[in-house]
DNA sequence: AATGAATGAGTGTTCATTCAT
DNA sequence: TATGAATGAACACTCATTCAT
């Protein structure tokens, strides 16, 4: 039923529409975001919708596929000039980090699209950790990091990020009671303070067989202090 | 409005409220479970649910922190006995994925919570995390981990649980493709394979300070140390 | 269904029923009052309610006749001894006027009981009426009033009491605007200010051919008209 | 959410909701009439109501509005080209009584806006009554009437002709008893019998310091007006 | 290409009433 | 006499989707 705009204002039309659905899903989420929401916001008509989008999980999808390509580019650019792994790891979740904080976006609709579309949510997932996967390979065999098995280790940092994103980005304040910041759309502009991200790095280094790399303070270490 | 049964059949309709709940909830998700599904495969009338709830959500976070305490049970029973912290993190993660994979619900009610009822997720997580910090923390006063950030490593934890929990309990064959396995039902009793956990456990080691701990075949570490 | 209590434990608790069911009509309107509100204001079970009303009809009906007999008591008794017709009426519509400050709920139900039961409130207005036809027929014998028709006029005065109690009574302050007052049972406790009083029973008086035993300030009519 | 039509074909369904509203609050009330009921009787679909109004209240109060620029039209249409006060008053009269005995919805709808929607109510009287009082005044500047208080006045004639309308056109026969006439539909067409307007007037005429100038049989007044 | 109108199935929730104890 | 449990029909309202223009 749908299809693909032929001619320059039908292309214009369709990317209104998306803007208008990454922002209408970031605020309200997949079921409370409403077509006839997406499209006042878009400024069309409701109708107009269906002439580019078979279903409202049709935008849905393409929008956490839109999302997945952004947050890696992100996440690669971010890492681009590292001269180690661990440095690129870095750099990586930083940019994570960053583009979390700037799209709350990303988390809720991911994070619904679990229950929304399943299929969406493991290649989103499945795509960066490829991507992980790859990275420590190379590191793997340049002798930069232990030989850890790469997929498990992908998904866990994969699940590090996560975890660590939503607590320090979405949440915020560290004190804050639940219940403090009940609105979801007014808190996603936080940051991972320095000491969170260099603290998470020391424990990705040790994880991946690379303690010294990634600054220590680590009891065993022969040579840094302590000694 | 609702209120405390005040019989032994109220105790009981409510119990089998909750456990319909319960499985409607993981089988749809919130907003696709209606209050006469749950209902109906409770055995009771609509209005009855109105008598021990006062609103859906209400049912909703109830199950949430049952869950909770549920999980949190089968982890600490999982890890008593336990010799070392890293021991002890092992039985706790695995009492965690066998939860999971009896309880998918787990997974899927809590991830659903952080857009339908923010703080009973953070509730979740945070009572969990704090679990693991205390654990953390006395294991580093024994000298049995690095000096670690205790709540920076423990977030990073929970993290790596939810993922590997995800991508090896929830979804199954590491090799199925998205798509093949695309109803939420019918995925919910896989284990993590050993290897899977014996990397994962190498992997936090290696990020809490004692690698060797964790049983090795990392690189730069030739016949142990410690001996 | 329902039976008259046979135990005096059974007469306090309709009496207890029949009280609670004023407030709650007073303060909620027939629709808005549910029988468990009335229920619990009396504290007894729902139940217990079917013991002795057939259906929340029936305990509407009842508070209407009750009301009804209580404002034309209080009425007769502000009338009694009086010396003229016009005395007593004028004691009458005060009396009115006070049971309407301490009871709203006689205007709010007889009112909101024209759609839920017009007979019952067909009989209140009647009743009041016929009181009213009576003393006009007595006063006119004795030529104390001119000899307009007693049952308009009687019907004429039942609506002047309701109108101007309403307006001065339950809407209070004659400048407040509509809508600073909007929550109804916030306003049931004013007093209709003397001069209105006054001028009502100006214009009572001339309407019953006496303007001159009202007291007056009228044109040119020293003792009656113009001639 | 709700919005104006933009097409005919819109204004066309708005006004047959309208009116279907009418028929659907005089019939049954506030509460009883339901959305559902008002749409099948308009002849459309449930959700098309909430295309035009945002709720039940939302119609009611366009409803009250409207019957009161109607009512209030009719009056003054009938009152126009009286000669006098008195005249312009009985004409505004009967106009109010056509108008409800055309109108029932008027009557019941208004009576139960106390309940559902005070402001609608006291905007209601408070329009007709200004009109009333503006009258009485000129009146009063010409030496037509008495110098009754024009504010107690009016609400005093607002009251009158309520309480006369609703026995005498609302209830029709005055010897039907209570309960032959339960069905509210069935007895919005009777008219004022003539002898009691002319009573009524009478009553008014005297009550605003002209009781010559209504006709009379009054005992003081020998041989009628003026002469 | 664009749109406003229309729909009807579906939602969470309420409540008068019945009944077993 | 008293009650808490249970019910199911009913309600106001929403929304993804279709369609005529």
């Amino acid at each position: 039923m749908s299809a693909s705009p032929r001619t320059a204002r039908g292309v214009e039309t369709r990317r209104k529409l998306l803007a208008a659905a990454e922002r209408v899903f970031a605020d309200h989420g997949y079921h409370e975001a409403s077509v006839s929401r997406i499209t006042d916001r878009a400024g069309v008509g409701q109708g107009t919708f269906y002439l580019y989008f078979d279903t409202k999980l049709d935008i849905f999808n393409e929008l956490v596929e839109d999302l997945n390509h952004r947050v890696r580019q992100a996440m690669s650019e971010g890492a681009r000039g590292a001269t180690s792994r661990l440095e690129a790891e870095r750099a990586g979740f930083a940019a994570f980090f960053r583009f979390t904080a700037e799209h709350p976006a990303l988390y809720r609709v991911v994070r619904e699209a679990e229950l929304v579309s399943p299929d969406a949510l493991r290649l989103h997932y499945t795509r960066i950790v490829e991507g992980y996967i790859d990275g420590l390979r190379d590191a793997a065999e340049d002798g930069e990091i232990g030989d850890i098995d790469p997929t498990v280790a992908a998904w866990a940092l994969m699940g590090i990020g996560e975890m660590i994103g939503m607590r320090w980005v979405l949440w915020g304040d560290p004190d804050a009671a639940p219940g403090d910041d009940a609105d979801p759309t007014a808190s996603g502009t936080r940051e991972v303070p320095p000491h969170v991200l260099d603290e998470m790095m020391r424990f990705i280094g040790g994880a991946l067989g690379r303690p010294e790399l990634a600054g220590d303070r680590r009891d065993g270490a022969p040579e840094k202090e302590e000694s």
